[in-house]
DNA sequence: TGAGGGCATAAGCTGGCTTTATGAGTAGTG
DNA sequence: CACTACTCATAAAGCCAGCTTATGCCCTCA
């Protein structure tokens, strides 16, 4: 693999700028306007456009004196363009929220899974509704977020899990599922009948540690019988493992949409076993959510 | 408070080789190594990452005389940085289909919501699996992916809809749904019932124009009843349209996935209705794929 | 025919990222 | 105990991408 020259693809892709001019030109169907837009001048646009389309080797506009279209390719490259954009404002807005201190307006705590996989788009609808709150994030385990509620150094918590922790109260916001996945040549990849729960059971997995929410409730749905190939501390560790083909994981469903999305990873149907699991916004008893809690509260229900 | 400056999103997001270099150093436990693996010194190294904490303000890792690790809020960054990469490494594979033209050794032709939503992934699992093929890709309607495939210049084809061009085989190798979906606010994303089929049929609803797949699969699924609130010609246009509020719109589960996880866009469940659509690999009549085409094929299929 | 909007080109500046060169801390080893 | 091998940080100097300003051409519309 990586042959001759593997340049990174920072020299490949466009950057995030560019891309913004891009969408900006779409959007607008001028180059100056786009430009007017960004606050650079036309010709810095004229040529960050041309030098991308020479990056790429494919027109992507068609300039006439009346303005700019996006020619075909220059269509799908532009929808290609906005998903890395969309990912980046997930990023901005969580990177955001990780920065502001014990100062902001709204602090929330919140489990891993669901601080990685689902605030920053909460946060980025959130901020569509309310531009000026400044929100605080901190990520730990079920037992952490309580902490931090009930000491009052969060407003609201999210976690996943099966037990709600004592002294705080919840409201169900979404439900998650386990899923099994393997590398798509993995022989469980060919199957065509689900998985049976037994075989499940009696099959080494890539797994989470003991104590882990996702463990928990596998071991739970399995009756205590999960027999581990490895134990991991992190999704991310498990994720990459089953991407080099070690064997069978079991994730969040959360966790893997991209690499399911990506054929990194396919999902293998599993019979007769429930891994749903409730993800709850939690405060502490008594405390109902208010001011922008509660906005951000009536955002992740369905 | 966009007031003051909103600087853009390029200004407050570390650009790809950054977040490239981030993944480095959490998968290997060194920036030297990372450095080593990126084909960059140390000393850039160590100040690119120095300047990506100062533009975040959070101390991404942990530095020591014997290796680097993750900070909490390093491994948090990291997650979110790994979602732009991989839109990135989609971006890629698109584009170099895009550029390679028609002496590629596999030339597929796709149906927009395919070339747009699926096809790089796909590429990107080909690519794992054989390095070295050079692929076209060329993006129309279900019509031109036809003509593209029966005068020999396409050896596999996709398509959506409802029904199978004349003169090629085909098969189904996924399964997509339309759903409605309307921006956050609207007065349907707080309602308990499912939808019925003839609320969505009296309702005047964003729509692909008359003709296109998506359109053609709800007319059927409504009796040709739709009713048009306005008709756009491009996805994008009907999504910008529904985000910004101006009401419900039916759109491929595919397309607005994004959109939902962002919360940009809410799901309204519909009760009596099937939206489900098959996605097809099309070929032409008893030239069975061989080669990459054959390869690219059953990496398709669930 | 003149005004206005759209785009391209040229020249010069600047800032960020890079490399090279060096120093300093820690761990393992004979 | 000192030598080696690894880690990371700092400083100085060079390069290049992208920006701005200044200009010119093309087209459309009044």
């Amino acid at each position: 693999m990586s042959s001759a020259v593997t340049t990174s693809l920072a020299h490949r892709v466009p950057d995030l700028g560019a891309l913004e001019l891009l969408l900006a030109v779409a959007r607008l169907g001028s180059l100056g306007g786009a430009a007017r837009e960004l606050g650079i001048t036309q010709p810095a646009a004229s040529s960050r456009i041309r030098s991308m389309e020479r990056q790429l080797g494919v027109a992507l506009v068609d300039r006439s004196p009346r303005g700019s279209r996006l020619t075909d390719a220059g269509a799908l490259v532009t929808d290609w363009a906005r998903r890395i954009v969309e990912a980046a404002e997930a990023f901005d807005v969580g990177a955001q929220a990780l920065r502001d201190r014990r100062d902001s307006r709204l602090r929330v705590a919140a489990s891993m899974t669901i601080a990685e996989y689902l605030l920053p788009g909460w946060l980025l609808a959130l901020r569509a509704g309310r531009p000026d709150t400044a929100v605080s994030l901190h990520a730990g385990n079920s037992a952490a977020v309580a902490e931090r509620l009930l000491a009052d150094e969060a407003d609201l918590g999210f976690v996943e899990g099966l037990t709600v922790p004592t002294g705080l109260d919840s409201v169900v916001i979404a439900h998650d599922r386990l899923i099994v996945v393997t590398a798509p040549g993995h022989p469980w990849s060919r199957r065509r009948r689900p998985l049976a729960a037994e075989e499940l059971a009696v099959t080494p997995l890539i797994l989470r540690e003991k104590g882990s929410g996702t463990r928990q409730v596998l071991d739970t749905a399995l009756g205590g019988l999960a027999r581990p190939l490895i134990e991991l501390s992190s999704t991310t560790a498990v994720k990459a493992a089953a991407v080099s083909g070690a064997g069978p994981a079991v994730l969040s469903e959360l966790a893997v949409r991209e690499e399911l999305s990506m054929r990194r990873l396919v999902s293998i149907p599993v019979a007769d076993v429930s891994l749903a699991r409730d993800l709850r916004a939690v405060w502490p008893t008594g405390h109902r959510p208010v001011g922008p809690a509660r906005d951000l509260l009536h955002l992740t229900r369905v």
